[in-house]
DNA sequence: TATTTTTATCTTGACGTCAAGATAAATTAT
DNA sequence: ATAATTTATCTTGACGTCAAGATAAAAATA
């Protein structure tokens, strides 16, 4: 169980001079996105899917015909380092959901491409996936969710501008 | 770069039947935590400690003198496995913060003790943490830092009435 | 008391991630 | 043109996590 104000109590015991206020926000953020990612991945596993594969293949879904970026690309829409890259696109050549394609545009580089397979795969996954989605928000209300996507978007823009991570 | 507009007007071309407002709420709450979680880490390491072995230390440090508690207390509060949990006691050993001490009323159990240098490492780590949270939160307003609190309370307590993850 | 069931911890093997570095190709500068 | 630098991908080794199962002790039942 996760009881912030329980844990608040227990600082406010142990170490009264902290303020846990911001505490109580971040982990209660934490928190709901580690819930939320464990409910969508109960999806995925349904398709035999992990959210990392999930998201290279919606990525390649998404980017529109012919389905086909180069790893690069994707590491940088996904945030992950090259080596978790390799990783997951290996994982899923060996599942047969996309293969590697060369680009005589530039050697160094390849094209990670969705099969037939990938692609039937990705669109029932997705289809799936944002009726999880629409689920995993019904209790928010309308209100509730319009303050809370301003305040996120407005953050998130915050952190790009002061650049890094 | 993370921008959920160019994403959901991807969405919006390749597939055009779905409806992504829940994607884009859910997908700033992930990448939010993300966030945070990247920057707290930067103060944990400051101190030696990473996220896993911080949270063991503050659990026992709040949970006040003798700050000790079994692996079974630990995991549960930190919703771990058990397998995670004796992997992240072993860290804590080697590293001389905690130590393993016998549980004369139950010969399964046995209890993890700060030691008097884990008590130090973690009073001084908290104290740098929560200066970390207070800034990273400085930019929400406190009117909706109300709202915030008050959705993602809600939120957690509803899915805790349901139980399960 | 003896047996069964439950509880607490640890072990094993697999997975996904990262940081750091290797390799090869393309680009830039000399 | 040649050399130096940058870029793109992959490799390696370490870490944290989980699921499943092993072991031992305690509690419940017969």
């Amino acid at each position: 169980m996760f009881d912030m104000d329980k844990i608040r109590a227990q600082w406010a015991k142990q170490r009264p001079d902290i303020d846990t206020e911001p505490m109580a926000l971040i982990g209660r953020i934490i928190r709901l996105s580690a819930h939320l990612s464990s409910q969508m991945s109960k999806t995925f596993a349904k398709h035999g899917l992990t959210a990392a594969s999930f998201d290279v293949l919606a990525t390649l879904l998404r980017s529109g015909p012919p389905h086909a970026l180069s790893p690069n690309d994707l590491l940088a829409t996904m945030m992950v380092t090259s080596g978790t890259m390799t990783n997951r696109i290996d994982q899923l050549v060996k599942d047969g959901l996309v293969e590697r394609v060369q680009n005589s545009d530039d050697k160094r580089s390849i094209l990670v491409q969705l099969t037939q397979k990938g692609r039937d795969k990705i669109n029932a996954a997705v289809t799936d996936h944002v009726a999880t989605q629409s689920q995993l928000v019904e209790n928010i209300s309308d209100e509730e969710r319009v303050v809370l996507n301003e305040v996120l978007r407005t953050y998130l823009t915050d952190i790009d501008k002061k650049r890094s991570d």
